[in-house]
RNA sequence: CGGGGUGUAGCGCAGUUGGUAGCGCACGUGGUUUGGGACCAUGGGGCCGGGAGUUCGAGUCUCUUCACCCCGACCA
């Protein structure tokens, strides 16, 4: 590739759009340019780059007996009428109504279609197990998009769907893309990868995990122990609380007057928040009428992911003004109503002098001694995991709570999908089997920005072999010195045929700080200049963008070197 | 969906109390340079996000709408 021709430019200046440094250098080094919000079309280095990746991911696949295929975007609802999801997914799936007013959607996932595919194919147990997968554009409509391609609304992603006729043949398949995963990550040269247990969310199924990228722009939270290998999502992770030891007083009320809010409450008490009794309101799914009260120690969090795998319903925020509730001086006390449901976080078992609302405009009550004063609470683990807690399974380490990017997840499903839809397999002894199902998702888009946001430095991007755009890039300084015109055009042409992708910077008239700090920002691994002064002594100067190292060397061994080095340097 | 912010050349930005727009980079042309983002000369490029209003006159003031960005909510 002729630099010169190539479509895009590479600029100084850092778009004011740009909000991480993966998106800024991809958008300065001319890798992809933003259509819409979330939504960017990709030049020809990110398009090379994301094709590097896709292969990666697609012989990783292969290698543990993935079928690929291709699913449509776009499907008609009747098909997401089977599972349920065409009415219980939000907003973020986009539908439309064709020329005939059909009703249709675009695909933001495929576990219809797979079971769609495979339905009335495979028919028999010696047909299991079995896995298909595709590499596709998906579109989801996410409520807020941001940090470049961390988190759009269009993206490519790699989706794949297991069957199997046990739950046992699942986690040992599970198992084999557990694996997988890790092999893909490694050849992307991603470091800082972990895999940890996560919520299951709209994909249903109860295993799963998540493959945590950890980077400070991440935007989950992952609770990982000192001691042993326990790490997960804060929105499932559990920990062991320490106890705040109190002597029981009796119950009093108090005006408090305007303290509202628990800082306010501690301010007014000179308490700490751990002595406080917290209540957090939600509206719940199909339950106008009702509120979900979720009450939980003062300095914590409710984890809504929590509630709603306990209430099994969706929840939402409530708008206290809609209810009987005193806003700020919600209490356990005295809160009887057909219209609530109340639930206690286990963070308030055994807890007591805490310091709680009255239920009245003005009043907080304190002494509240739970398992005196409340004995018919219902207790759940609904709280969000904080720093510092201990360790639920070694009980010795420490939890700390660090930041992630989701690059990959898996599923095991069960049979969500292929009940409802009504897939049978024949098995042994004549009966009839829905087969277990997983599933498997890879971002490809979002793995190339975090290779990016990992490795890049203070010049720009820093690509290793696997996944470079150009093995290679070529510097001729003094094009218009005919010696270093011929040799580097012979350089060219030469390493073209002996297989090396190389970028050839043809630009006459840049001098050579812009060809240098383009080459660098545009993060190829291995860079050649070709000048006069080298030349002087038949010498190229080699040199590497992951270390900064130079090195001179005769322009004959040039070609030999360097195809060496590239193929040396894939991993 | 809630809160905040920004919209002026391809990109980054300036534009005073209202008087029909400028700077840097990039781009074209001519020339001088040539191993770390060169210099001189010259040129092209603008519905000042859109609409309505106030005014003799609006980039600037008012209303409205749209887009984008940030925080939150939501989220395979």
């Amino acid at each position: 590739m002729r630099l010169s021709k190539l479509v895009g430019e590479r600029t100084k200046e850092t778009p004011a759009s740009a909000t991480v440094k993966s998106q800024a250098l991809l958008m300065r080094a001319g890798y992809i340019k933003q259509v819409s919000n979330g939504i960017y079309s990709m030049l020809t280095p990110a398009q090379k780059v994301s094709c590097k990746i896709q292969n990666i991911i697609r012989q990783e696949m292969n290698k543990i007996d993935g079928q690929e295929v291709l699913f449509p975007v776009v499907m008609p609802r009747e098909m997401w009428d089977e599972s349920g999801r065409y009415s219980s997914i939000g907003s973020e799936m986009v539908r439309f109504k064709d020329r005939t007013g059909h009703d249709m959607l675009l695909g933001m996932t495929h576990e219809e279609a797979a079971v769609h595919m495979a339905k009335n194919i495979v028919k028999s147990y010696e047909q299991l197990p079995c896995m298909i997968y595709q590499i596709q554009t998906k579109f989801r409509d996410e409520a807020r998009s941001r940090a470049g391609l961390i988190r759009v609304r269009e993206f490519t992603m790699k989706d794949a769907y297991s069957f199997h006729t046990s739950q046992a043949d699942l986690e040992e398949y599970y198992n084999r893309v557990y694996n997988a995963y890790f092999n893909i990550y490694k050849r992307l040269g991603l470091k800082n990868v972990i895999a940890v247990a996560s919520d299951s969310g709209m994909m249903g199924g109860k295993v799963a995990h998540e493959y945590m990228l950890l980077t400070d722009i991440g935007e989950d939270s992952i609770a990982i122990c000192s001691d042993c290998d326990y790490k997960a999502n804060v929105e499932v992770a559990t920990g062991i609380l320490d106890k705040v030891d109190c002597v029981s007083e009796e119950l009093k009320e108090v005006f408090t007057g305007e303290a509202k809010t628990i800082e306010e409450i501690c301010n007014f008490f000179k308490i700490n928040p751990s002595q406080t009794c917290k209540a957090v309101c939600y509206a719940m799914e199909g339950e106008q009428d009702k509120s979900l009260i979720v009450f939980v120690r003062g300095d914590l969090d409710v984890s809504e992911a929590k509630v709603k795998a306990i209430i099994g319903k969706d929840i939402a925020p409530k708008d206290l003004d809609e209810t009987l509730l005193v806003k700020g001086n919600i209490g356990p006390l005295g809160l009887h109503s057909d219209s609530l449901i109340v639930l206690f976080d286990e963070s308030l078992k055994n807890e007591n002098n805490l310091v709680c609302g009255a239920n009245k405009e003005g009043y907080h009550i304190t002494g509240l001694c739970v398992e005196r004063d409340l004995l018919w609470a219902k207790f759940a683990d609904v709280s969000k995991v904080k720093d510092g807690e201990l360790c639920p399974i070694c009980g010795k380490g420490v939890l700390k709570v660090e930041r992630g990017v989701e690059i990959g997840n898996i599923f095991q499903l069960g049979t969500k999908y292929t009940k409802p839809m009504n897939m049978l397999v024949h098995m042994p002894d004549g009966t009839e089997l829905n087969p277990i199902m997983g599933c498997y998702g890879i971002g490809v888009g979002r793995n190339l920005a975090c290779i990016a946001e990992e490795s890049a430095d203070e010049k720009g991007l820093v690509w290793n072999m696997n996944v470079a755009p150009w093995e290679v890039v070529l510097c001729p300084l003094r094009l218009d010195d005919e010696s270093v015109l011929t040799k580097a055009e012979n350089l060219y042409s030469a390493l073209k045929d002996a297989g090396v992708d190389v970028l050839y910077d043809d630009r006459a008239s840049v001098s050579a700080g812009v060809k240098f700090a383009d080459s660098e920002l545009m993060g190829i691994p291995v860079r050649v200049v070709i000048s006069p002064r080298s030349l002087a002594d038949n010498c190229v100067e080699v040199s590497f963008r992951q270390t900064g190292e130079k090195q001179m060397m005769s322009y004959d061994d040039a070609v030999e070197f360097l195809v060496k080095f590239v193929a040396n340097s894939k991993f």
